[in-house]
DNA sequence: ACCTGAACACCGTTCAAGT
DNA sequence: ACCTGAACACCGTTCAAGT
């Protein structure tokens, strides 16, 4: 006796094993193309093993995404869903102390990039554009945000324009060392092990010029 | 009546329109592929494209490249030498000035980004291996060292392990900002109209502490 | 509404054959 | 030595057809 299946609310979907629906193909497809990207990089990414890996026909994507390149923003939104946990995860901890919220920020923005290498690559740099993908940026903005707030714990007397930019100055000094380590270049000079010490040196006195 | 063909002398290739031979086709091959990337971004890149834009069969690149990545990598080594030259002369009226010699490197780095947004990511972001083209991170490392010669010129008193450090985190400075600009991500943040205010609020305190 | 099967154009790579 | 032509496996996308 099979219980009765109820009118499925809002947003609600439950996988049917057996039967052609696959059920949420969607979310199983962006998990596979996340498994796909992670394990063979950026470049073993091709719908055609996306498919296979999900175990429908190479057409099935289609009533999902619009191409191969939307299921790739869908994976590079998700990304920036699991950072933007990361990096509010990292604050937590010190609440009523913004300055070493921002150290800590920092290690963990690289720290994050290292241990996910492709996840991180096709969040930013798989040139998907903002006309097309609107969410995805607005997405990434929100991981943004983490360290704008944190800038403004760390001084009230700043206008709004100019914590900005001091936001975007912390995080790009973060993207640079995490883009050269993710791509090599760390490696390349034997930088690798010292990392931790590029992060304090490049961005302590930032921070502590904060205090004014 | 033809002229006899000479000899031709070792390391010599002149082209013979209209022979079976192109000439010097690796080249061919290296500046068609470069345009397509220039001109289509680094996904509106084909191997069978670079045949056709230089008049040959695909099966020709095989004589001169073990793959299209290998092409690629010729790609990437042709930009780092002009990245290279192009921050060489940026340094080089400011020789008695060095902590504005790192400024202005500051700046055109970035600028060489913006102005060649796609050839700057084939070089930096096209996962390339060290092992595979060991020759192409030696190039990149050259134009790294204008920079770090750039620190050496401001004190002496420091290890060389030091300005290394010091070099690499400038480096990824002027990296993160450029990144940044070039996948879009200050677009986003209406930031791009203000990078070089960006620029001076990142570096120039870093670079005015280098003289103790 | 959701998926399959078959088809098409395109691509990377190989190899025997031509000059 | 250098390139072509033909072939093969693979991929992205479309569409008529099935449930």
């Amino acid at each position: 006796m099979t219980t009765p299946i109820p009118k499925p609310k809002n947003g609600e979907k439950k996988p049917k094993a057996g039967s052609y629906h696959h059920g949420d193909l969607k979310e199983a497809l962006v998990a596979a193309a996340l498994d796909l990207v992670d394990r063979k990089g950026p470049k073993g990414f091709s719908l055609a093993q996306v498919c296979r890996q999900a175990g429908v026909s190479v057409a099935a994507p289609y009533r999902h995404f619009a191409d191969k390149e939307a299921l790739l923003a869908a994976v590079a939104q998700s990304g920036f869903l699991l950072f933007q946990g990361y990096l509010e995860e990292t604050v937590r901890p010190y609440e009523n102390d913004p300055f070493e919220s921002l150290r800590v920020l920092a290690v963990k923005y690289v720290e994050f990039a290292r241990q996910n290498p492709s996840r991180f690559r096709v969040m930013f740099a798989a040139d998907l554009q903002k006309s097309r993908f609107p969410e995805l940026f607005a997405t990434a903005h929100n991981a943004f945000v983490v360290v704008l707030k944190t800038i403004e714990r760390c001084g009230t007397g700043r206008s709004a324009s100019e914590t900005y930019i001091l936001a975007v100055s912390i995080w790009a000094q973060c993207h640079g060392i995490a883009v050269l380590a993710v791509d090599g270049f760390l490696r390349e000079i034997s930088m690798e092990e010292r990392i931790n010490e590029l992060i304090k040196l490049t961005l302590d006195r930032f921070i502590e010029d904060l205090a004014k």
